[in-house]
DNA sequence: CGCGCGATTGAGTAATTTCAAATCTAGTGG
DNA sequence: CCACTAGATTTGAAATTACTCAATCGCGCG
């Protein structure tokens, strides 16, 4: 059933049968359907998830209501609007699903118990933020140095996957470039 | 002498004497002047850096020669090229002081026998890269949603400080602009 | 004073956006 | 199988924004 969160934990961190059934026990599964949300502006957050299958998109929509997509998340990726989560506070972001989905729900407090009773999984979820940030760093150094054109190239060699999943209107959001903008470049 | 990284550190975890004690002794302090590189693109990237006092830019020179700055490291703030340390890598990215400047180095070896050995560091480490990673995604999001001169108003108010210590030419580099459209905005 | 560095200004050029219209595509029901 | 529709994509043209390059300005310091 989560065969899935054990190979994904235990490309970090070894776990006994025993352990991960101990880890198990602080997630949740839930299956959402294609437009719906786990995360809705404005609202509070209650879970960060672990993403079993299918697609989701993390967005921000700006006053005049234009989506500006901050992350897509695809299979073994983790997320949520970790500010509004760590702080308890209302999101600023949403989580829509792109596809049919389901992930592996995970409270505040069974993550601050799971880190502080078992310290293999703190070192994995070290590992994960370690590695997030520096993701996020390559994005924002991808957004000041290269054009649009060149960002979507680099997109395009780098998710290959996305192409066939996403309309280009989605990735013109993550881009930050208009959809017709992203249209000429194909040519 | 290290009672900055100390009281630092207790924001989050407390520590005793002995504690911090221990801890210390994985760290060297360096002081450097204006203009000296930390870690020069393309080399090998030895340690992270704690910032006791003075100011470092985290920049990546294009082929064109145009700087990018992904990020100022002030008092207090942790700062590497994070990818190159972690995988032993050689950098991308370039650490440069805009003053005189003292750090606390942390070799990777030192981090990571730390964090094995003692769970509140790991902790302490843990909230530093989750932090990290959504002050990335706030920047993401900025330079996404907002065009440059609302970038550059939302750095006056989260940073005046910053005003103060650096050119407008490099202020340019952090947010995306030229110099000269940077200049534009003042008025 | 004169040098050097940073900041500003101006003018022309390039890139991107916006708005509107046309085209394409996949799925639905007849 | 075809017509229809909704959503996605493309195209065009005008307007906006930002960039580049060059010249000028301002200020602190030897």
């Amino acid at each position: 059933m989560n065969h899935k969160l054990r190979t994904h934990i235990e490309e970090i961190v070894t776990l006994t049968d025993d352990e991960f059934d101990y880890v198990q026990e602080n997630f949740i599964t839930k299956k959402f359907k294609k437009h719906q949300f786990l995360i809705q502006e404005g609202e509070q957050v209650k879970y960060s998830y672990f993403v079993v299958s299918g697609l989701l998109k993390l967005v921000h929509t700006d006053d005049s209501g234009k989506q500006h997509i901050v992350s897509f998340a695809m299979e073994n990726w983790w997320e949520s609007d970790y500010l509004a989560y760590f702080n308890q506070s209302s999101a600023t972001m949403s989580l829509e699903c792109l596809e049919d989905t389901e992930v592996c729900c995970f409270t505040l407090k069974n993550y601050q118990t799971l880190c502080k009773e078992f310290q293999k999984m703190q070192y994995f979820f070290l590992q994960k933020a370690n590695y997030g940030h520096i993701g996020s760093q390559r994005r924002i150094l991808s957004l000041l140095t290269s054009n649009a054109q060149e960002r979507y190239e680099q997109l395009l060699k780098e998710y290959p996957a996305l192409f066939q999943r996403v309309p280009k209107s989605l990735l013109a959001a993550y881009l930050g470039v208009s959809r017709e903008t992203l249209s000429r470049f194909s040519q």
